[in-house]
This record gives C-alpha cells, structure tokens and sequence, in this order.
DNA sequence: CGCTTTTGACCCGCGC
DNA sequence: GCGCGGGTCAAAAGCG
C-alpha cells in the first residue's frame, strides 16, 4: 500500500515565499547538491535543462530557468520599440523618445539584474564549498569525540583516517540525517537517451527490468572523486517517449550554476519532505518552491509517494494524460487547471538542446 | 593515453 | 538454502 499524493505544481508564481521556502527546510538543509540530486533532464536533447555548453542556449533563456524569473526582456520586443510609421506627429515622436528612453533603461536594468545574479551564483557556490568544509570538520570532531568517549569504536576512527573516497562514511553527515534515502525522479518527454543535467556522469551498468523491456541504466557523478550521487535512466515502458530519471544522494561538491537550480530544487524538496520539515505537502506546493525554480516553462506536477522503501519526490514534465505506471498509479486525476498559469511565461516547450551523450544498448 | 561505455560476473536482500 | 531480481564491479573494448 503506498500513499501518493498528486498535486499541481502550477500555482501562481509568488515571489515573496523566494527566501522563505528555502529556509523552510531547516538550517542545515542547505539546498545545495547535498542531498539528491537531480540532477535530473533532449531529441537528441529536447529537455536539456542545464547544459553546461551555454551557447546552445540563448543565454537570457538560462537565466529565466535558472532562476524562475523571467529577465529576459527582448530588445526588439514589438510591443515596446514602436514602429511609427512615415507620419510622426511631433506628439508621438515624443513618445517614441520617451518609450526609447525606457526601453534604455530596462536594458540596463535587465544587464545589471544579470551581473547580480551572476554574482549571486557565485556567492552561492562559494558558501556552499564552504559550508561542506565545515560539514566535514563537524563530522570529523564529531567522530573524534565519540572516539574518546567510546574507544572501543575501532571502525569510526578509521573512517576519520580513511580518505573520503568512502562514500557513505564522507558523506553521511552531510547529507543529513533522514536524507539518505531521498530520491528524485523526474519525468519528462525526451527522444534522447539522457537528459544533461549539468553534472558529470559515468555509466557504470545496465540492466533490463523484469517487466520493462527498456534497459535501465544506471550512472555516477564523476564531477568529484568522492561524489556519491547516482541516477538511473530508464524509459517509461508504455510511453516510450518519457524519459524518467531517478536522483539519489548528494553532491559533496560545488555544481556549475546552471545545474544549482535543479540540484538545489530536487535536494531541498526531498530534504523537507523526508524531515518532515515542511509540515504537509501542500506546503512544499503550496509555497511553489518547485514551480518557481525549474518548472516555470512547462506545465508540471509534483508527486511525493510516501512508499516504502524509498520515499520518492517525483518531478513530473510531461504533458502526457497517462498515468505514470512506473511507480504506482496516481491517486487524483489531474486536475485540469494547472496548465493555463504558465501559458503566458514560456508558451513553447524548451528548445531542443543536446545532450552529449552516446549509445545505449542492451543486454542480458 | 586517459577517459567512458560495454557487458558478464558478482553480490545481496528477500520470499519461498 | 535456493532462486530471483535489482544493483554494482571490473575487465575489456571503444573513443577522441
Ligand atoms: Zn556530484
């Protein structure tokens, strides 16, 4: 028996819950890479979210997505530079002037907005290096502690001593507890065989499911030697088109800024789902923490199956009325009204962005 | 030459 | 204990 909950992730943007909803998960639920990652999404490349190759994507693009906010404000934009035609009377070349004179300084505006979010980015990333050098002194005078208290515990000093290339010891505090076990999957409609994500990945095996004739592949962060984040790539048996990969872990080290906001979105949810941090789902939604960070571009659903074993955050991309069948089958149909908020923020689905990635074939 | 992918073997938990 | 199925290892092959 598993409990899911099917919720539109399609509210309202609201941009006052911006700082609240990341603080909700607690302090230590920094929501970075720690704990899973999504990293999670191209024909070849149609839903590449976080490609690091930026000139594949116009780079204004990339910062609405990053960041749910919407900067991009074009230039040539019809319905601001106006087009007078041969007979300006001197009232509208005024105006023309003055609308020139706006446009200038939204430009500018919008650039400066963009450096400072550049900056923020980076400022981010900075901390969060930092913060992981502190997770890691913690662990260490932690475990040192237990060790003079309790000397009989050979295996933790070692785990001090050993280099982090132990993954479940380095990581475990990181992490944090209750986080262990977090997943994120993400749905999302792809010809391609992965979706890049922004992270490195290495794949380390293959296997076809019992019922599923689609190979499941199975991949490793390589983007730091310790890392221990892991994902699955699998494509939905019944829809062949939908790609569903799975996240689990955290990243023990800093990810390219445009991969922050998916790793940060799918770590931090899971983390507030599994500590219980935010107190209801409805809050984790309601707080439209997902659809603000990456979802703003296409209609979406949220699904947080409570299921053993795994308590699974799924991100769901498609447009697609079926039902996922993967995981279990979704309580409430969705209900129709989620997909109209969007309509006028990102009206086409992402560009198709590719994903270096190569073959798949199958085995067994 | 250093990386990734491939692919059968191996491991391990679970139900019988 | 045994078989099964999901997950991982690692040797070999592939690739730029
Ligand atoms: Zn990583």
């Amino acid at each position: 028996m598993e409990k899911s909950v099917a919720l539109s992730g399609a509210l309202p943007r609201n941009d006052a819950t911006d700082s609240g909803a990341g603080a909700g998960g607690g302090m230590l639920d920094f929501p970075i890479s720690l704990v899973s990652s999504v990293d999670s999404r191209p024909v070849v490349g149609e839903m590449d979210f976080f490609s690091r190759e930026k000139k594949l994507l116009p780079a204004p693009a990339a910062v609405s997505l990053a960041t749910g906010l919407d900067l991009n404000i074009p230039k040539e934009d019809p319905s601001i530079a106006l087009t007078v035609d041969n007979d300006p009377s001197p009232d509208e070349e005024k105006k023309k002037e003055k609308t020139e004179v706006e446009l200038g300084k939204m430009t500018e505006e919008n650039r400066r907005l963009k450096g400072m979010l550049t900056q923020l980015s980076h400022n981010y990333n900075a901390l969060q290096t930092h913060f992981i050098a502190l997770m890691q002194h913690q662990r260490d005078l932690h475990e040192l502690h237990d060790d003079e208290n309790d000397k009989k515990n050979v295996k933790e000093r070692l785990f001090d001593i050993l280099p982090a290339t132990d993954d479940t010891s380095a990581n475990y505090d990181i992490a944090g507890d209750g986080n262990r076990k977090a997943r994120v999957s993400v749905r999302a409609r792809s010809e391609a065989h992965m979706i890049s994500d922004g992270c490195q990945w290495r794949k380390y095996g293959q296997k076809v499911g019992k019922g599923n004739p689609c190979p499941r592949a199975y991949y490793r962060c390589t983007m730091a030697a310790a890392c221990p984040v892991r994902k699955q790539v699998q494509r939905c048996a019944e829809d062949r088109s939908v790609l569903i990969t799975t996240y689990e872990g955290s990243h023990n080290h800093p990810l390219p800024p445009p991969a922050v906001a998916m790793a940060t979105t799918t770590s931090a949810a899971a983390s507030m789902v599994l500590s219980g941090s935010m107190p209801t789902i409805e809050g984790l939604v309601a707080s439209n923490f997902l659809s603000r960070t990456i979802l703003p571009c296409s209609s979406t659903m949220a699904t947080i199956a409570v299921s053993a074993p795994f308590p699974t955050v799924t991100l769901d991309l498609t447009h697609s009325p079926h039902l996922t069948g993967t995981t279990s089958s979704r309580s409430p149909p969705l209900p129709p009204f989620d997909h109209s908020f969007f309509s006028g923020l990102h009206s086409s689905a992402p560009p198709a962005w590719a994903a270096p990635h190569k073959s798949y074939g199958s085995k067994s």
